[in-house]
DNA sequence: AATGAATGAGACTTCATTCAT
DNA sequence: TATGAATGAAGTCTCATTCAT
């Protein structure tokens, strides 16, 4: 077997063992994740695992990051409208909330792990996070480009941004916890949230 | 030993044990309660447990249920401003940030299990939740009197009933996710929650 | 079953574990016990050695407490002989040997523990052992009285102690670990050891 | 590849597994050597180890053997002291003395080996053994210098040769299972030890 | 000569639960 | 009402060894 096929199904391995843990976490939440588990439902021996992970922190952490990673990657993607920054808002926490729905296990997972290398990540409500979290950086900036416009009110606009994004977090871990809300509910429970908060923050 | 003696008693012991799974839970979290630690700290024996709980289940259940009614109990008692739904709204959210800050692990776990029997009472994303759920009904009474005075725009009341409430559950988790917030800043991402989404539901 | 028959069985099972388990260090080493092998032995659940013993750790030690304790018994009772230190000395380390070679097998698991919490008893090599281990303690005062009585050198008397000690453990190892020594060879080679320490600090 | 260079090559990487093996063993000792920790270090892999060894038994036993070797050695070497047997007898024990304490691991390991093999190298009481032991030998024949020195009472040697010898030996053991002791300490206790052992064997 | 995947056994430990007493 | 002995399953991890490649 040439070189580079191993070291490809090595990796092959590896997902396979991140997938059927990613399974466990999805139906029974991180810390029901084990290592007999996880090598039982592929018909292996317990001991394999230790040939592809460190140890089952390992597993847990690739599985969290590479959520993370599949989540930023899914938001990367929003157009920009040169003079509606409300549409722009709108849009972009649409993205979020459907990213976010779309890897809501592994999103619950990192939002409640309390591993600091995670943690350090997920942080918001601290004053200055809109220099140290992207995310709100860029929501500030829309805050910031309306208020320019003379379309939103005057605000300490990272305060205004943290609130913004707090109450559509709220809505999406309900959305999680729930579960089995009807697509249309779910969809008046978004537009709702939307309209609410952008009423909030514009200009009468 | 009278037969109502002993009822009490019985109470008595229920109530003991639950109060030991409490501290494991807020000082590690429900699932790493367990009878053994249980029965360890009072000096009971394993098998005991299961003449006053069918199972761990049950204990897990009782302790929830329990925290819940701890945390609604301490916001039942507001006043009532009748001609100011506004500040009333406030008043009430002010009240439940505090009380569940001052339970929040109790909080965290109950929100957080998604065990029907608990998700029963937490659940209120659902369509006629306002029918269910008093919380949400005194909220839905409250905007639709704003209505009415004309101080609030016209609106599908439950809907934002569930959009108030869910923004200031996101605030709540966050604060009690990332914990270490100094409280001058606590108190301005209070503030700003509220302003923003009550600016967000009045007529202007 | 009544509360004393209780404790009597529950102590019955600890010794039983513990004789298995010494059987195993025995045969084995102290570091080859296991759980399992102890439990398979008994037609035992691993788990049960648990309502015995905290621990692997705890097992071992009250084996080798055990063991030390047998051997300490079988030694304390010597006689005094007023103005002859020499002849206690003598009479007090052959007790000391037939001693230790009553229970030779236990006496190697000890003295080659390296765990802190065993090491702790068996150390000697230590400044001010004098004070924490007892026979160093008698040893020394031996030591000191032959010296007030002009029968033995003025000396360091610990370091004396310890000397005289280590040559008679040199012995009793070699005695144990080469096993089929003739009875008569084996009188010889205590006595010479003997004569060759006693006349090492006498003097002349 | 030559035939030649093919089994130097073969030399050296068993060499190379056993130096590996040599510093777990002196690290952690010898039942903590393992395939996996010796072809981790090397960035070998598992497999490879049976393609020099039979198993894992051969890697250890390679070791003792070497180990031994290597203590012989550097006690080979010292000065001959033509007219001060005790001279010379002081330096030759403390040279074994350095050796075994740098070998101590393997020392102990190959005290303590019940294998027949090696047995066979390690008994020093049984009668006669000045025949067959080269370095018990030499320690009579400088008792022996000593006695017709005047120097050294007159003795059994070999009896006498035995008691030094395990004096000693038991020094060593105490000194590796007790592993930190001061460096002053230590050396005021070798040469106590050699000052009542010698002082022992003198005419006075 | 060397790799690396895989096994199967075994290590310690914790747990929920049952049951005779 | 309460005990405590016991199980059996599950948890993580390490290891010696084999074998196809």
């Amino acid at each position: 077997m040439s070189r580079q096929r191993q070291i490809n199904q090595k990796k092959e391995t590896r997902q396979l063992i991140l997938s059927v843990a990613k399974e466990i976490m999805i139906k029974e939440g991180v810390d029901k994740i084990s290592i007999r588990k996880i090598t039982n439902t592929l018909n292996y021996s317990p001991g394999i695992v230790y040939h592809y992970f460190k140890d089952k922190e390992e597993i847990i952490e690739s599985l969290l990051k590479e959520g993370y990673l599949e989540i930023l990657n899914s938001i990367r993607d929003t157009k920009e409208y040169e003079k509606e920054p409300e549409k722009e808002i709108r849009e972009k926490f649409i993205n979020y909330i459907n990213a976010v729905l779309r890897f809501s296990d592994v999103y619950l997972a990192i939002i409640f792990s309390n591993k600091p290398s995670i943690l350090q990540y997920t942080g918001i409500l601290h004053k200055g996070v809109s220099e140290d979290r992207k995310s709100i950086k860029i929501l500030c900036n829309l805050i910031r480009k309306g208020i320019q416009l003379n379309q939103f009110k005057e605000c300490d606009v990272e305060l205004t941004a943290q609130a913004l994004w707090v109450s559509i977090f709220g809505l999406i871990i309900k959305l999680i916890i729930e579960g089995e809300i009807e697509i249309e509910q779910k969809e008046k429970l978004i537009n709702q949230q939307l309209d609410i908060i952008i009423s909030g923050i514009k200009k009468h």
